[in-house]
RNA sequence: GGCCCCAUCGUCUAGCGGUUAGGACAUCAGGUUUUCAUCCUGAAAACCAGGGUUCGAUUCCCUGUGGGGUCACCA
């Protein structure tokens, strides 16, 4: 029975990277009719942050990541850790260390400056039964260090990166159980994955280091090691792992952005893994379909923007106008009746990148603008006058062109004929008009927007633009 | 710095001893008889270096270089 986990701290809100961890865990058990279990690692009180829960529960319901078991919070199950720790003291794989933080930093100081190795001097280990005794008897804070062993080498075969190994003499006698009592996150994982019965542990690479800390742990307690596989960690721009540092984002916030679901995953699951060009929109189930622990990469990814926006962008353009009006329609800034919002729909989904880009679209629909002199006349080619003569022109052929008859073929046509009275070409009258009704360079097609826009707006918009020249 | 890992276009990657080293994103150019976008076509763009092994290395081995991760009573 395939059970994976994802067990993140509350100190924060899970980025990009943390996220791919909990979607391929998710997606791998699913590949193999197997359990998630979510298990939150609460055991940095100072660094505990409340809102944290909440927000990473709401990512992995964003993303369709159904856990079978938790979450399992590891400041309920401290006596668990306690016990354990106290029973690797027992059968001696583990001491208790009195000495002060103080102490520590200053050895390591110490240390550092001689260019040792900064790590326990185990001066604990060396108390009497009886010395311990009394300490324990004066309460005097105290730690449980795991007893690392001097020789030899401590190794696994990583799922995703091979054969990796340690010297033991490398490796510090780890701290598993802190002075309050708290489990570490060394103890708590090892104790937890265990009891939870967890197949295959599928972490980011960040952890290789202290895997063999855990499968020393293991070893000490008796336990069988489950499978264990390192994903590679998402970099940002400037190749350094990805972090609050890089403003890395959450699902949420790319959510709010007006970014999908689908191309969220999509873009998750290519950094790091590859399925044949690496362009195909996938979702949730297409992924279970696809996955391939064998497929994912060692080499750690750059975060790249200009993908998701692909992605994104792409996702949208699938979408049918029903489905993105109900998508688009909340994200409005402009106040616009639905019959408008419709029929603007079709003109501007292929230049949306996000949902909110919506709105990059609608002022000239939904307000009214003030016509940029300056820029309709450089973007007509003309002079002043000559340009205020069009307009003028424009107005009028217009306003020949019959309410009911307000259709872009028509328009167009009209379009046209303007084109052989005035003499200019196609590109600096309709530039022109363009300008003059958006006040923008770029837009949709001009007559097909003249369409929505109606003829009142358009005529007034010319007439405006016409006599203040 | 010690330890561990990694190394194909700018980016994500295919490749698993013999290939014109392929695709996608991004970039650039052209086209779709109005802009922008879409769409289509095309272009430029990579095997980190040096040694081996081999008839033959991008591919296997070693070294160097570069990159990353990690060195807490944080996870």
């Amino acid at each position: 029975m395939v059970r994976v986990r994802f067990a993140p701290s509350p100190t924060g809100v899970p980025h990009i990277g943390n996220t791919r961890t909990a979607l391929y865990n998710y997606v791998f058990a699913q590949k193999n009719q197997g359990q998630f279990v979510l298990r939150i690692e609460d055991t940095d009180r100072a660094r505990l942050q409340p809102d944290s829960l909440p927000k990473i529960l709401a990512i992995l319901k964003a993303v369709g990541i159904a856990w079978d078991e938790g979450p399992f919070a590891q400041s309920e199950r401290l006596k668990i850790y306690q016990d354990h720790a106290e029973k690797l003291v027992k059968s001696g794989k583990a001491y208790y260390c009195f000495c002060t933080q103080e102490r520590l930093s200053a050895m390591r100081k110490a240390q550092q400056k001689r260019g040792a190795l900064p790590r326990y001097d185990r001066r604990c280990l060396k108390l009497t039964r009886a010395q311990v005794k009394t300490q324990l008897a004066k309460r005097t804070p105290h730690v449980i260090r795991l007893k690392v062993p001097d020789t030899g080498e401590t190794s696994w075969v990583d799922l995703i990166q091979g054969k990796i190994s340690f010297k033991n003499n490398q490796i510090d006698d780890q701290v598993l159980l802190k002075s309050d009592q708290f489990p570490t996150y060394h103890l708590g994982v090892v104790v937890d994955d265990h009891l939870m019965k967890v197949s295959h542990i599928l972490r980011g690479v960040e952890w290789i280091s202290s895997t063999p800390k855990h499968l020393l742990l293991y070893q000490a307690f008796g336990w069988p090691v489950p499978k264990i596989g390192h994903f590679p960690v998402i970099l940002g721009p400037d190749h350094a792992k990805l972090s609050k540092r890089h403003g890395a984002k959450s699902v949420l916030d790319y959510l709010d952005e007006g970014y999908l679901v689908e191309p969220l995953i999509t873009f998750m699951a290519y950094l790091g893994w590859s399925h044949n060009d690496n362009s195909e929109l996938l979702n949730l189930k297409k992924l279970v379909k696809l996955f391939d622990l064998k497929k994912v990469q060692k080499q750690n990814p750059i975060f790249d923007l200009k993908k998701l926006n692909y992605f994104n962008a792409k996702y949208i353009r699938q979408l049918s106008n029903q489905e993105l009006f109900a998508l688009v329609k909340p994200r409005l800034k402009f106040k616009l009746a639905d019959a408008k919002l419709t029929s603007i729909l079709p003109l501007v989904r292929d230049r949306l990148v996000t949902l909110n880009d919506i709105n990059l679209f609608l002022d000239y629909f939904a307000g009214d603008i003030k016509a940029p002199l300056d820029l309709i006349v450089a973007q007509s080619g003309k002079d002043r006058a000559a340009v205020k003569t069009a307009l003028g022109q424009t107005v009028s052929a217009f306003a020949k062109n019959s309410a009911a008859d307000w259709q872009e073929k028509n328009l167009e046509k009209i379009g046209h004929d303007l084109i052989e009275l005035t003499g200019w070409t196609t590109k600096e009258l309709f530039m022109t008009l363009r300008v003059s009704l958006t006040g923008k360079v770029a837009t949709p097609p001009l007559f097909a927007l003249m369409e929505v826009l109606g003829p009142e707006v358009v005529s007034r918009r010319l007439q405006a633009a016409h006599e203040a020249l």
